[in-house]
DNA sequence: GAATTTATTATCCAACTGTATAATTGCAAA
DNA sequence: TTTGCAATTATACAGTTGGATAATAAATTC
């Protein structure tokens, strides 16, 4: 009865990893299976640690979610803003171009960030604070996107930039939700091609041609 | 000790009747808080019944959840196409706004819809019967869209009319999509509106004044 | 080699799950 | 009224699972 005697052996790891890697797990999770396939027990096996070594590093399985909520969206967000900052400052419709491609491609659009999207998409309703990371992830996009519309060559209307930037962010959305959900449905490009003709069909510009993804090789269509 | 006595009062209801409060009900607890939500216990209460009668109306709890999602779904689709044919059969530019302007009214965009949409998006990955439900439902959709778009009075041309049906409808999904989570973000018709001007700048074309829901009264800006 | 703290182990305990069955009541026909 | 059936309630059950915790062992550091 009391043999355990063989302890699993283990490595120390820095904080950093470790609660990275529970994070990490913990999304994957959620991707997969839903939150409530996230349970404390699941989270340990994913990353390869016992149950117990999560409330050493989180006060409690709520914190982590937490954690890993926030660390998905700030991220995604981020990308997109670091992508349209890499354009020329001075060329608005590069960096329009630059952050509604950026939305397209990993790390922004895979199956793991939309399922972990999709997955706690319900929670913001009762959690609080899963409510304030939506949010405010969410309007930052959509703020960040109103500013580069606003910034285009062309007379200002606030009212006009609004219903816009309101377009083309359910436009971005269903498209991520599409091609984050089902990349098998589609060509290797063609939501980001897709996405980028709409966005400049919607404002009435034109997307230089190298702001699109590289075409299919093989083919001249 | 043992003074049970009183035992629940109840009446007697039709079969319909009983089968649709409970699907009613499994539809709200989902909408409100997740699936997770929805125990068959909670359903009962919610319905006015005891959980027994659950399984007297459905083999399971997995059948009722499947008859719920596939009513939501199935009356989402079938109002939208209600509507469409509501509209002149030789007018393809009002077949197709009528399309997409009842996609934004209730019974179609309701914070309830919405909510077991979100609610269940996440099930379809793993449960065969989910998924079917939801891709049929899905793609019955885009398809009517598609349909719509291809009886434009204007050249063939099916690809184009494929990358079009894409965006319109995801510019439809995202939309859809907050105007039910937040209906206090918007003003009332405004969501549709913007809607119906993506739809047509998307396209290409424009929908008649009346196609377009009344102007909010007061004010004309 | 001692001290520190990461990590493991084992367990707790409770809440709750869906299901099955038995007892009772409402209701309508006879 | 009485009878009988089916709708509904009530109770029981068997199992899972949930997150939390205290004590202990092993890495690493000094």
């Amino acid at each position: 009865m009391d043999s355990p005697a063989l302890r699993r052996p283990y490595r120390r790891e820095g904080e950093e990893k470790r609660r990275d890697d529970l994070i990490a797990a913990a999304m994957t999770l959620v991707a997969e299976g839903g939150p409530e396939a996230a349970t404390v027990r699941a989270i340990a096996a994913r990353a390869g640690v016992t149950p117990g070594l999560i409330r050493h590093y989180f006060q409690s399985k709520e914190e982590l979610t937490h954690a890993a909520y926030r660390q998905v969206m700030e991220a995604m967000t981020a990308e997109a803003i670091r992508a349209c900052d890499a354009a020329p400052a001075d060329d608005p419709v590069a960096r329009l171009a630059a952050f509604v491609a950026a939305s397209f491609r990993p790390p922004v659009m895979t199956p793991l960030i939309v399922g972990v999207w999709a997955g706690y998409m319900h929670l913001g309703r009762n959690d609080p604070v899963m409510h304030e990371i939506h949010e405010s992830t969410y309007l930052g996009y959509r703020d960040q996107l109103q500013h580069l519309i606003a910034a285009l060559p062309r007379p200002a209307d606030p009212a006009r930039d609004r219903r816009e930037a309101i377009a083309c962010n359910a436009l971005i959305d269903g498209l991520w939700l599409e091609g984050g959900s089902l990349p098998d449905g589609f060509a290797p490009g063609e939501v980001m091609r897709i996405a980028l003709d709409g966005v400049a069909t919607l404002l009435g510009i034109r997307f230089p041609a190298d702001a699109y993804p590289a075409p299919s090789p093989g083919k001249t269509d």
